[in-house]
DNA sequence: TATTGTTATACTCTATAACTATA
DNA sequence: TATAGTTATAGAGTATAACAATA
């Protein structure tokens, strides 16, 4: 557990790490958005999936993971077909076309990331890629908030609020 | 300098943190957007600035900050006086209220990334931030993109396309 | 004429709610 | 009735372009 005032720092961090996604999202091609990038990356990591497992991983509505995959559907860079077992669902699948986007897409991503990350050594990149992934990991599917962050700052937790009569 | 497929993972991981901005963003108060607190701790960090620095440091254009400033400013968070040196800037400083949302939010922050990061140590925290920080000065302001990440993907360093003639 | 900042417009991402089709 | 997914609508973030005021 750490500090308070580690985690406002963290907290600034994250929130100025919005340049730097802008900044990698600027060499990209025009009808290419991020948000059709994850969805083909996701794929491509963790194979075929229903659009239910996709909004999960990417942690928003299904009515948002519905609009990606659709665009990413119409440029045929992935494949919607019924599932046969329950025909309200449909699997998605990476079609050739989408894998080839995904190489000539990262072919950018290292030109990019080469250019801004020249001093960087193997180590404190992999550093980061791990610490980025754990923390990723532990948000988990964070598209609910639980209901103890959403009440007032800090009731002292020695002394739970339902428990203060008259002190 | 690291290796391609360093990259290529570091790219994704950036893709995916936006959910844990996301999360993060779902314990704040209504009407105050991240783009606002972005405003605020900027101003709390570097002290009092023009509108052009602000856009620097955001790294976003001039318009977009104009709305985030006029959005916090109307709020009473912040105080836009004309600089007298030149009268078609404006000075944006810190209000008392602004400091005070400030710390208020802090709380906010702590206590979520307290629920989602509690098995993370200090020192990997610090890790983190630090981490963070350099990926983010390393970018600086990235709102142009250099020339050489928008053309073709690779030309063979050692032999530049202008001086390729019949070969 | 150039620069600082604002406003109008358009596009992407997101969430909520209403809807369709299937279980 | 409940669930998987789609679509309509609305709000936030961003960029480009046209504009105003000042240098």
């Amino acid at each position: 557990m750490a500090a308070q005032s580690q985690y406002e720092q963290l907290a600034r961090q994250l929130s100025a790490i919005g340049a730097v996604k802008r900044g990698l999202a600027r060499v990209l091609p025009n009808d290419c958005p991020p948000g059709s990038i994850a969805v083909l990356n996701l794929l491509d990591l963790h194979g075929e999936m229903r659009m239910s497992r996709m909004a999960e991983l990417l942690a928003v509505d299904m009515s948002v993971t519905s609009r990606h995959v659709a665009h990413v559907a119409d440029r045929g860079w992935l494949d919607r077909s019924p599932d046969p077992s329950d025909r309200r669902s449909r699997i998605l699948r990476l079609t050739p076309e989408g894998k080839l986007l995904l190489t000539e897409l990262s072919e950018r991503y290292v030109r990019a990331l080469g250019h801004y990350m020249e001093n960087w050594s193997d180590e404190e990149v992999d550093q980061l890629i791990s610490l980025l992934g754990r923390l990723r990991e532990d948000f988990g599917d964070c598209r609910s908030i639980p209901s103890r962050l959403t009440d007032e700052p800090a009731p002292a937790p020695s002394d739970p609020p339902t428990a203060r009569t008259s002190l």
